[in-house]
DNA sequence: GGACTCCATGTTAGCGTTAACATCACTTCT
DNA sequence: AGAAGTGATGTTAACGCTAACATGGAGTCC
């Protein structure tokens, strides 16, 4: 009564009174079953409460319908709300999910992680860790004939990839601040070694070259609150003058807003904040933050789909998807104040003064 | 060359020209191999990069390592620090994780949740969904022999648990706000379904009586800032004199904060507002929100434990582990004004005027 | 020096399922 | 009516591994 033994397909068969192929075919579905017979096996199935082995159907198959999601990081916002997004659509394609968290960004990490993915016979993987091209490949190099899809790569790189267009939001971003007329823009990364971090960044001093200008200060911080609150403190203290930010998520951006505010700067007059990401509490912080919307929920679904099709495809083409970010204005961005802008270049007329005399 | 078939043990064993048993004993590490026969079959493994099949092991063992997470809304806060937390223990234990999300709270969605996990063969799952007593048992009931921790369910159910004590930490929050001498407080519940939700709404309630008082206003919200925002706007719309509220979560109070800051109410001169979970936002919000601090990852953690405890004993007693959430005292709260408490009293007393003098 | 123990290894029989082939009773066609 | 399907079932051999028992040789004991 506590502890029975597990029920099994040849339990069902016996009670049913026909071989054990047949039930299987009732329960798979494949194969003709006569009517009457069907209905005698699902009875018996009914009464033994039968649960099929999936691990005995995986030996069996060469295939176990589950996927391995490697990801860095669950903790933060976008590879959580990925994990999210992938869950759903395999769940709904009939697959599970194994997660599995990559101790850190980076060819070692990433092959132990996928040794273990491969021994548990995922169909496939779903990577969410940074890697160069060289690292990429290297990784495919290491696992022929598993199935991976790349989340967070260098866009070109020729293997099946899901990727956001980072280069796209940094630009938008960074031209709308152009637009409104700033000229002294400081950038706040993520960790230096994210590849979409990198994308980001070129993209945003891409865009700034374009008219001419250069980031006033580029600072790094690690995605956290703290980390931007921080990073905009030692910005204002460098004393070097800048009407504008540019941040590489919202948790950051939460931080800029309140070191800004502290400091008695007022937010937009006084300097302009950019966020990324678009978190729920983005619209509602003290201003509204101006952000770059990234549906990872989607991303997920789309990224799962592009393995799926790698899955069932002899030749794996290297097709990669990618999602287009939008910006999404609000109130965190304004021209810059013209009274501020010469009083900011007065100070730095008097810095250059001092300077060429102290040198 | 490019999709070679598997390697198995028996490739292994014909390659070192020893049994197939001899090269699992290495591999295991269970029984006796002499120490050069050991050599012989560690240089055919590397050889043949062999990688064992745990669908195989599994099915020879009838132990997967492998453990179920079953949980709602994967995108919120607490459920994904939670997988962070119980990914991180599982890894390093040895075990792999399958995460599944739960349609939604209640018997009917979890026990098809559980019921893929079970086909799935894993040891034990890790269940944070919202049941009441008598669903927990029912689960019980229909899933015997899968340990089972529950993570969202009464304290006090004899069933293994690992919880968080909300009703500590609730009680925590209400008496602060009293001891500040606040005496007309709202509160912003997370929806009605969640357990864990209406332990911390009786733990506030009660701390109230304590004071001979009741909460002026009672109000839901989905755990989103939007809806803190949205419920925030009503409780103001609705006219009743308040000076704190009581949020079930820090992501609401970010709403609350917006808005009470949009109708000039300033906190916490004129509102206290204490949050629930400690996210890492809330010490920059402006101002740093009072919340209480719930350390999820270590949960996580101490909830896989007691599962691998539950795994290991033959006996699953139904040990509880309850962790304690604490208090942080930040800048969103302070003693009720004088000069505003005594105008909404007069506001009050008006009000009843009018509603005896209209019935 | 024979019984006893211990070590290193091999052999056999599963674990629960599916694929591939085999069987046998009916139809259906010409 | 005989050939040729086709529909419903059964049989056998994997899938890759481990548990349990079997074997045989080297050392130990009195």
């Amino acid at each position: 009564m506590t502890d029975r033994k597990t029920i099994t397909l040849a339990d069902v068969a016996a009670l049913a009174d026909v071989s054990q192929q047949t039930v299987s075919r009732v329960v798979t579905g494949n194969g003709q079953v006569a009517a009457h017979t069907r209905a005698r096996v699902n009875a018996a199935i009914a009464h033994l409460n039968y649960v099929p082995n999936r691990l005995a159907i995986g030996l069996a198959r060469q295939r176990t319908y589950s996927v391995g999601f490697a990801t860095t990081d669950l903790s933060l916002h976008a590879p959580s709300q990925l994990t999210a997004g992938i869950e759903q659509a395999a769940r709904e394609a009939g697959y599970s999910l194994l997660v599995s968290i990559v101790a850190a960004n980076g060819l070692s990490a990433t092959t132990h992680t996928l040794r273990g993915l491969r021994e548990r016979q995922v169909d496939g993987v779903l990577l969410n860790v940074s890697l160069d091209t060289a690292d990429v490949l290297e990784v495919q190099r290491r696992f022929p004939g598993l199935p991976c899809v790349f989340m967070d790569v260098p866009i070109g790189t020729p293997v099946p990839a899901a990727l956001l267009d980072q280069a796209h939001g940094a630009r938008l971003a960074a031209e709308h601040l152009l637009e409104l007329g700033h000229t002294r823009v400081a950038i706040l990364d993520g960790p230096r070694h994210a590849v979409v971090e990198s994308a980001r960044h070129h993209a945003w001093r891409d865009a700034l070259a374009t008219h001419d200008l250069t980031p006033v200060a580029h600072l790094e911080g690690d995605w956290s609150p703290a980390s931007g609150y921080a990073a905009t403190l030692r910005l204002l203290a460098g004393g070097v003058p800048f009407t504008a930010i540019l941040v590489a998520n919202d948790q950051m951006a939460v931080g800029v807003l309140r070191a800004l505010w502290e400091r008695g700067l007022n937010v937009p007059a006084d300097v302009s904040v950019v966020g990324y990401d678009d978190t729920p509490e983005s619209a509602l912080l003290i201003p509204p933050l101006t952000t770059v919307r990234q549906d990872f929920p989607t991303l997920g679904a789309r990224a799962f789909a592009h393995l799926l099709n790698l899955l069932g495809t002899e030749d794996p083409h290297s097709l990669q998807v990618l999602t287009v970010p939008e910006l999404v204005i609000r109130a965190s961005t304004a021209p810059p104040s013209v009274e501020r802008q010469s009083v900011q270049a007065a100070l730095e007329t008097l810095r250059a003064a001092l300077a060429a005399h102290g040198g």
